[in-house]
Parts: structure tokens; C-alpha cells; sequence
DNA sequence: TTGTAGGCGTTATCAC
DNA sequence: GTGATAACGCCTACAA
């Protein structure tokens, strides 16, 4: 493959000016610029950015690692980091690690080996290197999303859940029901435990209390929705409401109601987070809070950024707009209208 | 940050050691290799990948180009590509190109700059450099997936989709019915192309012919499925089953069913093709064709890989087995049983 | 088993 | 405006 110095020799120049031409096209005549374009389509030069690379010291690239491209957020989220970064001439590479450690220790590699500029890490775990190497002051350019907030120094950003789970607890409370159950997700994560908080936060404003036997956990999983609203039939505890902390739980959570059944919202309303697009296509369709997680993204993108400039940066608190969309799925409780 | 120089000179070998005991520890004594680790830790050495990358010529990295990462086949592909990475040690980054030209150039870029091996795409587009490099012989190490089976020279793989279209309809036909409606893919896909060939034979088989007029296409989306069974309906001609080219449209042609006070499978029986995860808890659940898009996955990472000992690779034909998944979303039609 | 040295393809700093 | 040339950090013959 031809290089910079087939190009130089070919158009009769140096090959700094060959690079010049390229990177700050100003600085050198036009007439020569046209030679060295007239060589390069010739001989269908393509530069090497891996050498570019190691010369600047720069990737131009960041790689986003998700534990998961189903996840509600992931595909916003990502949009979100991929609209700042085109902006700055930055490529956005995808890690898929299925919530392994191995899997995002391997991606993390590449950042530390240079072949990246930079991490977001939108995952339950932490690259093992990162926790280590702490101490030494020296904090890589990684930003964290959403989990971790207390855990570590690294720049992070991470949206309201709490604001969204109240919501969605307020639209329930306001419908007129009183007996509510509810779908949590995994005790450890900080969404969760936000999320939890907010529907507890919203019933209480209304001057309800969730009653411990009526929660159930999931995994965010459609299926654990499923199962989880299972057990809390069986209980045989009655509820006319039920709050998941995410669509996939929620959209579950309608199956097995509908397989037991029971109505919705005629027996039970169902509400979730997130606004999947599955949603709005689901029998009933589902009631759910939007959250604009592409927000989230562009300022995790930002974050990277800024750290080239100031890696002292801290953390972000983004305050994504939320917002209830109404449908099929929730009504007032039988006998209230 | 630490190099190799730095640790040689600090375990007091050279270079050629620290690098061999990193590479190949089985040609370096067992006390050299545990000076050197030594070394290594203390000054939290990270080998630089871009400059050994530069110097191999080997990024060990490819990238999967997809259109969105929502596609039904994309989750189950890219893991399928991963299995077989990362046995050989390669990383598997995912560009996102939302159907764009200008995207998926962008990604293109790393391929022809060396920062990835390869680019392995399941879009509908084709990098731009591709078509005009055709000529010279020298084709890069793209593999493509799916589309442009017959546009070009690339290595290829794709699945059998018209075995799982014929499955589909075989199933809708041994119930009964014959009064068969069909929503179909963007008319230019190969893909659409070969499942819509698939139903139509698989009906004619069993002495059914598809009326044109029953036939509306979408573009593979929830809603555009949603929208095309509105049409039918509008037409008013009586049909009693629902052929979908896959399962997001096939779920919004149970939500259009339903909100028109149409019973599935009572009144209509809809089959979809893929197996989304959706696709078991809808309401009611659905029926549909797996496809293993995994192995499909393993076969284009596989080619990738075999790209590097003979670049004369060709294409594979890759029959993924499919199987019927029957939920309650088909049955005979009303009066038969 | 280890060391020496050349080069991978750029970019950036000088000089001219 | 342009040209020499020294890095960037590593790998790998070849020599010892």
C-alpha cells in the first residue's frame, strides 16, 4: 500500500509538505496541493491513521462499553454520544460486555494501550484496572454513567431517576388508587435504589404507603417482570396498581396479568419507565415515563472531552427532562371514575 | 506514562527481552520474566497497542457496521461474531451508521487507516471507496452480510431466509387457511425479496395463491406494521391469517387488530418471522420463525479471519436452521378446528 | 537465552 | 512555502 513517501516522490515534494497538504492545507501553495491530490488519487493513497496515531499521541476515538444493546437506554444514550462526538471529529466504537468483567477489562485495554482516546462505561461493573490504579492520582479519561456515583473519583454523569419514579408514582396516586404493588430491579443498583426511592417518595406524598409484601424484584428483564408479578398473585394480597421501574418489567408484568386473567387497567393499571418503542404497541398499549437519555449521552461526551482540558473535571448531575405519556395501560380503580 | 525502555533499563535487561517476555515468555528465563514483571507493576506499564500495531501492521480489531442496533438481527448477530473473535483474540467494536452513507465511510476510514483489520457490514449501504476500488484487484477485508449478495465481489454470507418464509407459510396454511394476507419488507432488500418468494411458495405448495391486493409492505418496523395492516383492513376484503416478513411488524399488526376490535387468532391468525424476545409476551404471543442469527455471526467473523491466509476467500452460504415456534397467535380459522 | 539495530508511517521542529 | 530529520513505542531478524 502506498505511503507518504510514494506520495512525496510521486508529486515531486518533501513528504512534510505530503502531510501539510493534508492535515493544514493553508500552508501550502495551491499548485503544489494540486500535485500532491493528482499522486494521491493516483496511486489511491490512504493515510495511516495507526501512525498518526502513535506520532500524536490521539485516537480520535472513544469507546462506549454497554453491558447490553436491548437495554432501553443504550440506543438513546449512544445517539446522544454520537451527535457531540461527530462534532468534534471523534468516532464512537461500541463495546457489547454483557455485563462481564473480562469482556470490558479486554475494551479497556485498548484506552490504556492508546488505541482509544477514551471510555464511557455505561455498566454494572468497572474496569478492574481502574480501582487499582487510583491511588496513584493518575485517573484515566473514563466517564461513568449512572452507576457508581458514589464508588469512585472518575468523572461521571447520571440522570434523575429519582424525579422520573415520582412521576410516575404521582400518576398512579392521582388516578385514585390505593393499593399498589410494585416491580423493583436489582438491590445493588443505583437506578434501582433511585428509582425505589421515587416511587415510595410520590405514594407518600399522596399519603399512601407501599406495602413491603406487594414489591417484587426483577433483573429489568421482561421475564423477571413476568415472574415477579407471578409471585405477587400468588400472595393473593389484592392490588390495583403496579409500579415496575422499567418498560420490559412492565410489558412482562401485562402478559401475566393477561394469562391470570386479569384486566388491565381494569383489574390493574400497570405503568413503567423508560418509553421503550415497544410500548406504545403493546395490548394494552403502556402508560410509561419518557426519559430523554440522550441527553445523558451528549453530556458523558462532553465530560470525555473536557477532560483533555482539564482532567480535574468532576462529575456531571444531568437533569434529563422526564415525561408521563398516558395510555391504555392505567385507569382509575374499578368503581372510581 | 512508563515504556518499554523504561522497564528494560529498570529490571536491567533490553528491550528486545521486556518485549519477548510479553509476547512470548516461553523463550525468556524463568528469573528475567519475574524481573521484568517486577518492573512492569511497579511502574504500571501498559504496552502501547498503537505502536506495536504500527509495527505488526495488525490492529486485532474489526468493526460490525449496522444500521441501528434495535435491528432484530443485530443483537444475536454481533454475538455471534464475538464467540468467534474473541477465541482468536480479536476485538469486536460495533459502528452504528443509522443507515447513513457518511457514517459508515467515516468507519470505513479506520479500516483503510489501519486502526481495525477488517469491517464485517450489515447495512443496507456499501462503504462509497468499495464500488470505485472494485478494479484494481485488491479488495479489503470487508465481509458483508445479507444485501448486496449480487452486487459485488466481496466475500459474503447470508441466510436462508426463504427456508424460514416457507416454514411460516406451511404453518398458517396446515391450519386452514386460505384467505391469507401478507405484510412485507422494503421492496429493494434481498431479504424481503427471499421471504416474500418463501410465503408464496410455501402457500402455493398447499394450493394457495397470495392475492396482490392482501399484500403491503413496511419497512421492518413496529409501526410501519402497525400502519400496513391498517391498510388492509381499510380495503375491506376479508382474510383470516397474517404472513409478517418479521416480528415487529407483526406485533404492530396485532396492536392495529386489536384496537379494530379484531380477535387474533379468532379472528385473524398473525405469524411472524425471528423470534424477537417481545415476541413471547405479547398479547397474545407470538408466533413466529427462529432464525439462528448467531451462527450466521460465527460465519462472517469466520470468513473475516480466513480473509487474512487467502484474500481469494469467496462467499459462504450460510443455512441457519430455523424452527417453528408456535404460540397463541395462530389457530385454525373460526369454523374449523 | 539475550542484546543490537532497523524500521513501521506519520507529525512537528527546525532550518532554509 | 518547503525540505531534512528526529521522534512516537514497539517488534523482529540477526548476531552474540
Amino acid at each position: 500500500m502506498a505511503n507518504i513517501k510514494d506520495i512525496a516522490a510521486h508529486a515531486g515534494v518533501s513528504i512534510a509538505t505530503v502531510s501539510r497538504a493534508l492535515r493544514k492545507p493553508d500552508l501550502v501553495k495551491d499548485k503544489t496541493a494540486a500535485k500532491i491530490a493528482a499522486a494521491i488519487s493516483e496511486l489511491g493513497y490512504k493515510p495511516n491513521m495507526v501512525a498518526a496515531s502513535l506520532r500524536r499521541q490521539k485516537a480520535d476515538a472513544v469507546i462506549v462499553a454497554v453491558p447490553d444493546i436491548h437495554n432501553p437506554f443504550t440506543s438513546l444514550f449512544v445517539q446522544g454520544v454520537e451527535n457531540v462526538a461527530r462534532e468534534h471529529g471523534v468516532k464512537v466504537l461500541l463495546a457489547i460486555t454483557e455485563g462481564r468483567q473480562d469482556l470490558l477489562d479486554l475494551h479497556y485495554e485498548m484506552v490504556a494501550g492508546k488505541q482509544a482516546d477514551g471510555m464511557i462505561v455505561l455498566d454494572v461493573n468497572l474496569p478492574t484496572a481502574i480501582r487499582t490504579q487510583g491511588e496513584d492520582g493518575r485517573t484515566l479519561p473514563i466517564v461513568l454513567v449512572c452507576e457508581y456515583a458514589e464508588a469512585s473519583q472518575q468523572p461521571r454523569v447520571r440522570v434523575d431517576d429519582l424525579q422520573a419514579a415520582i412521576a410516575a408514582a404521582n400518576h398512579i396516586a392521582s388516578l385514585g388508587h390505593r393499593d399498589i404493588a410494585c416491580i423493583a430491579g436489582p438491590e445493588r443498583q443505583r437506578m434501582s435504589h433511585d428509582r425505589q426511592r421515587g416511587f415510595r417518595l410520590g405514594l407518600r406524598r399522596a399519603g399512601i404507603e407501599l406495602h413491603e409484601a406487594l414489591v417484587e424484584r426483577g433483573d429489568y428483564s421482561i421475564r423477571s417482570g413476568f415472574e415477579a408479578t407471578r409471585r405477587l398473585l400468588e400472595q393473593g394480597r389484592p392490588f390495583t396498581a403496579l409500579l415496575c421501574e422499567n418498560d420490559e418489567m412492565a410489558i412482562g408484568a401485562i402478559r401475566a396479568l393477561a394469562l391470570d386473567g386479569l384486566s388491565v387497567p381494569g383489574d390493574v393499571s400497570v405503568i413503567g419507565i423508560d418509553n421503550l418503542r415497544f410500548a406504545e404497541f403493546c395490548n394494552p398499549s403502556l402508560t410509561t415515563i419518557a426519559l430523554s437519555t440522550d441527553i445523558l449521552g451528549e453530556e458523558a461526551m462532553r465530560l470525555m472531552l473536557d477532560y483533555d482540558i482539564d482532567p480535574e473535571i468532576g462529575r456531571r448531575e444531568v437533569i434529563v427532562p422526564h415525561e408521563l405519556i398516558v395510555r391504555d395501560s392505567t385507569a382509575a380503580p374499578r368503581g372510581q371514575a
